[in-house]
RNA sequence: GGCGAGUUAGCUCAGUGGGAGAGCUGUUGCCUUACACGCAACUGGUCGGGGGUUCAAAUCCCUCACUCGUCACCA
């Protein structure tokens, strides 16, 4: 073989961009020309982000684990598709569009629909080619000939049929309900779409006169400018202040409308006077009393949030927040007003622009939810779906439980239209899967389309199936439908995640996918969530320019552990970079020494201990790893191959190998590095899935490749018969003592290139003796020493040794050497000893201990008094020669 | 307030009934011809407090404290 140059320095910029890009215009991402299958098929769809939004670290890190499975997956033999796509993002990018109109001074209104959704579709293609090209940077292996948006006709058709079919079936109606409305936005919002968050803010106390001028009710509010749609005042039934009021009425301050008493027992006698104010139209719990009492529900507001003509002439067209301040004066003014105290309270603001959310009484459009949802419990008892970790179970559970009508139009014009059209003439509502020409009813042909759009949650919850073709009957579908697993974060299991199981069995009768894999949020350094507002971001993209996207996967595969939420900063990232690095330093290192030799069959050498070890440690890892991968653990799949590829593989085997190498007889180094390009070859291999590039560039250059890309190759197979515990027992042996020996040096200040004589005896048995005697050479190079005999250590006169079980070292040192350091280390060590020794030895004079612990426990803790006896007994004899040392 | 999770080395986190672990940081010494993103040696821990179960608890149970999440309420 020729030395193979690889560049002296590991540098992610030079080869990643390429390598992902020329596996992609390969197709090798595309599951249609996968060569290596075992005929059964893995799908995961990407959570579509935001078309308008920036990729965030959770995107990275949602997206790193994604393609860490599925590039498992492909190479088992899973025919692998990962799904990608965008989402059209309703509220969200309706806002972007409107703040660029802002800047040039114009407004949606100025506009008509058709010019708004032009231009929308405009910013719309330039955000998506920024989020597909930062998808692309994170070097995503999904399929992007397969690539969807929630709006493309596909996708549009099978929101049409899915809302037409659940209106068909009665699930979907219309109905005047309070919902939470965004003045800012113009829109209703679903209940999940509303984020609360403690605004300071007052309580005020106010009279309400009884109409026969009997004295008066106080009630408590945090909202006086909405008493202007106040019909009632609800006192508890068990209430004994207000016992004789009930059937009286009492008149409203400054309008002077006469309202009810009513009893109710939503009221809590303990909070403020007992007496609380009902306006129906615009708080949820005073809806839901008028209900009960069949009260008027008067609207008090426009859709901008201003008053409306409702309400007293002066205050007509106030916004809120000057209403309540001109309604306090008034009251103040005439005598009503009785208290003004601070209070901090729980107000709701809309998700996307953080304007207070008022309940709004309007006419909207809703899917009823509890038969789905029974379905989709269901399926989680029969154990259809399955969460990693578990524990997102009972979060699933209670949702589904407590699940309300979901809200689905939205006043806003991105998004999809809702397919329902009233006729002028007749007033019938007409659903269908076509546009209508003329009314089904009556014939006439004045009809009038919904003005609304859908929830997008409306089109995403279809997300499985309607981006495999759904409602056509494709070959997309029926080969990969349903999909496998679902990797997401848990702030979207009501949203979307409970919502697309509910859709799978509604509309195809099984569900989505099996898995349910839900990852870590991404926290900073203080333990807070990651946002934009916050300016404690990490740009995935700015990882990547510093460190390589592999560096970025295998940090956030290493600390993607189950269920605990991850915090990092930029430097976390020099985790995987450094990883990377050692990984391309022991390729170049290996490549470069191939001069000369010649490629041996590697099932054909006969193993020498070391090669028995480290087959044996690597099989150990294969099996970590797939075990790892199959329960998504990734974190552990990285440990494993982190800890075996640095540890084992390079400071232990290669380094031993350099011997081997340097060796006169030409089968010791053609075995030895065929071992080596062997290891190598299925290492690269194991760690693909999590450094996905590097190993690919490395690879390219393997004499002993046996694909054109390495993404070709067949995982690794664990091999049980490869384990050897007899030699890793020596081998550890071993190493351990190398360390002894290094360490005694460093403790008694010699320094480590120095060189010493050395003597070793070690008391083991004899093939562990014969191993350790005849590594000689690798000893005396490792440690430093010119000499190196193997007998009783104790016997010699200036000799300093080391003794743990199974074997002692001593070193020669100078006699005007000081020992003081090792004096101090040993004593720690004895005390530590004389402790183990002691609990150990309680333990077995214990009689319970004896009479009820397992007869394993209890051999296992004769041995163990047995060692710390024999260690303690070494330790004290090197005191004492250290003690008598000068 | 309900529910859930967490509390292990300076930091980030593994570890679920039998001798406290990793990575990073830190200290000391090394540019040992793969790697200074490296090598070597080392420092560092009443496993949040208290109680219980057990022969044996970081691990199981109870309780308290703090942190976080989530749902609900807040006139």
């Amino acid at each position: 073989m020729k030395n193979i140059e690889l560049e002296k320095v590991y540098s992610p910029k030079s080869f990643e961009e390429r390598i992902y890009n020329e596996l992609k215009d390969k197709g090798y991402y595309n599951p249609d020309n996968q060569r290596d299958t075992n005929g059964k098929t893995f799908t995961i769809v990407m959570p579509p982000p935001n078309v308008t939004g920036i990729l965030h670290m959770g995107h990275a890190l949602n997206n790193s684990l994604q393609d860490i499975i599925i590039r498992y997956k492909r190479a088992l033999g899973f025919k692998a598709l990962w799904l990608p796509g965008t989402d059209h993002a309703g509220i969200a990018t309706q806002h972007v569009v409107e703040v660029e109109l802002e800047k040039e001074g114009k407004h949606r209104k100025d506009m008509t629909r058709d010019e708004f959704l032009k231009k929308t579709w405009s910013v719309k293609d330039r955000h998506h080619d920024i989020i597909k090209k930062q998808l692309e940077k994170i070097a995503s292996s999904c399929d992007w000939s397969r690539e969807r948006f929630t709006m493309d006709e596909g996708l549009s058709k099978a929101v049409r049929e899915c809302f037409v079919t659940l209106y068909e079936r009665g699930l979907i109606y219309k109905g005047e309900y309070l919902v939470n409305y965004c003045p800012h936005c113009g829109t209703a919002l679903s209940d999940d779409e509303v984020e609360y968050s403690n605004v300071d803010s007052f309580i005020w106390d106010i009279r309400y006169p009884l109409e026969d001028g009997s004295g008066y009710v106080t009630v408590s509010t945090t909202r006086p400018e909405t008493m202007f749609g106040d019909v009632a005042v609800a006192v508890n039934p068990k209430d004994e202040r207000y016992k004789n009021l009930v059937g009286k009425k009492l008149i409203l301050p400054l309008v002077g409308r006469k309202i009810e008493i009513v009893q109710d027992s939503f009221v809590d006698l303990e909070f403020g006077t007992g007496a609380v104010k009902i306006t129906p139209a615009h708080d949820p719990n005073d809806y839901a009393c008028a209900e009960r009492h069949n009260l008027e529900k008067i609207n008090i507001l426009n859709p901008d949030g201003t008053l409306n003509s409702n309400v007293p002439k002066e205050y007509q067209n106030l916004d809120v927040e000057s209403a309540r301040k001109k309604v306090v004066e008034e009251l103040k003014e005439k005598g009503f007003l009785i208290s003004e105290k601070p209070l901090s309270h729980e107000v709701g603001h809309c998700y996307r622009c953080g304007t207070t959310i008022e309940p709004y009484l309007s006419k909207q459009w809703f899917v009823k939810m509890d038969g789905m949802a029974q379905k989709a419990l269901d399926a989680l008892k029969k154990g259809d779906i399955k969460f990693y970790p578990e524990k997102w179970e009972s979060t699933y559970i209670h949702w589904m439980k407590n699940i309300r009508p979901w809200c689905i139009s939205r006043q806003l014009w991105w998004g999809h239209r809702i397919p329902a059209w009233t006729c002028s003439d007749c007033g019938e509502v007409i659903v269908t899967r076509e546009d209508p020409t003329k009314c089904p009813y009556c014939g006439s042909t004045h009809l009038k389309q919904d003005e609304d759009v859908l929830d997008t949650w409306f089109s995403s919850w279809l997300w499985p199936f309607s981006t495999l073709g759904w409602p056509q009957n494709t070959k997309d579908l029926e080969t990969f439908f349903p999909t496998n697993a679902l990797i997401t974060a848990y702030d979207i299991i009501f949203f979307w995640v409970s919502r697309m199981i509910m859709a799978s069995l509604e509309f195809r009768g099984e569900v989505p996918f099996k898995d349910i894999y839900i990852t870590s949020l991404v926290r900073d350094k203080k333990g807070r969530k990651m946002s934009k507002s916050l300016g404690n971001g990490i740009d995935p993209i700015e990882v990547v320019n510093e460190y390589g996207s592999d560096a970025m996967k295998f940090t956030l595969g290493f600390m993607a552990s189950q269920g605990q939420d991850i915090q990092i900063d930029m430097n976390s990232f020099k985790l995987g970079s450094k990883f990377c690095n050692k990984v391309w330093n022991a390729s170049r290192y290996l490549l470069m020494n191939l001069d000369g030799k010649e490629l041996q069959d590697v099932s054909k050498i006969e193993k020498n201990t070391w090669s028995k070890w480290l087959y044996s440690r690597l099989n150990r890892t294969i099996k970590v790893m797939r075990d790892s991968f199959d329960s998504y653990k990734i974190n552990d799949a990285a440990s494993a191959i982190y800890s075996f590829f640095w540890n084992d593989f390079c400071s232990v085997y290669i380094e031993r190998s350099k011997l081997f190498l340097e060796s006169s007889d030409k089968k010791v180094v053609n075995e030895t590095i065929s071992i080596l390009l062997d290891v190598l070859h299925k290492t690269l291999i194991l760690m693909n899935p999590i450094v996905p590039l590097v190993t690919e560039e490395i690879y390219a250059s393997l004499p002993n490749k046996k694909c054109n890309y390495l993404i070709e190759e067949h995982y690794p197979e664990a091999d049980e018969n490869a384990i050897d515990k007899s030699a890793e027992e020596s081998v550890e042996l071993l190493e351990k003592i190398i360390t002894s020996i290094r360490s005694l040096k460093a403790t008694l200040g010699i320094n480590e290139g120095e060189k010493t004589s050395a003597i070793i005896s070690v008391t083991l048995n004899d093939s562990a003796r014969a191993f350790v005697e005849s590594e000689k050479e690798y000893i005396l190079k490792t440690s430093y020493l010119d000499c190196l005999t193997f007998k009783d250590a104790r016997a010699e006169k200036g000799y300093v040794f080391t003794g743990e079980m199974g074997y002692e070292c001593s070193i020669k040192v100078p006699s005007t050497i000081d020992v003081t350091e090792r004096v101090r280390k040993l004593e720690k060590q004895k005390s530590k000893l004389e402790e183990s020794l002691d609990a150990t030895k309680r333990k077995l004079s214990n009689p319970s201990f004896v009479e009820r612990a397992s007869s394993e426990a209890q051999e296992k803790e004769r041995g163990k008094e047995k060692e710390f006896e024999e260690e303690l007994s070494k330790t004290e004899a090197a005191l004492k020669i250290l003690r008598e040392w000068k």
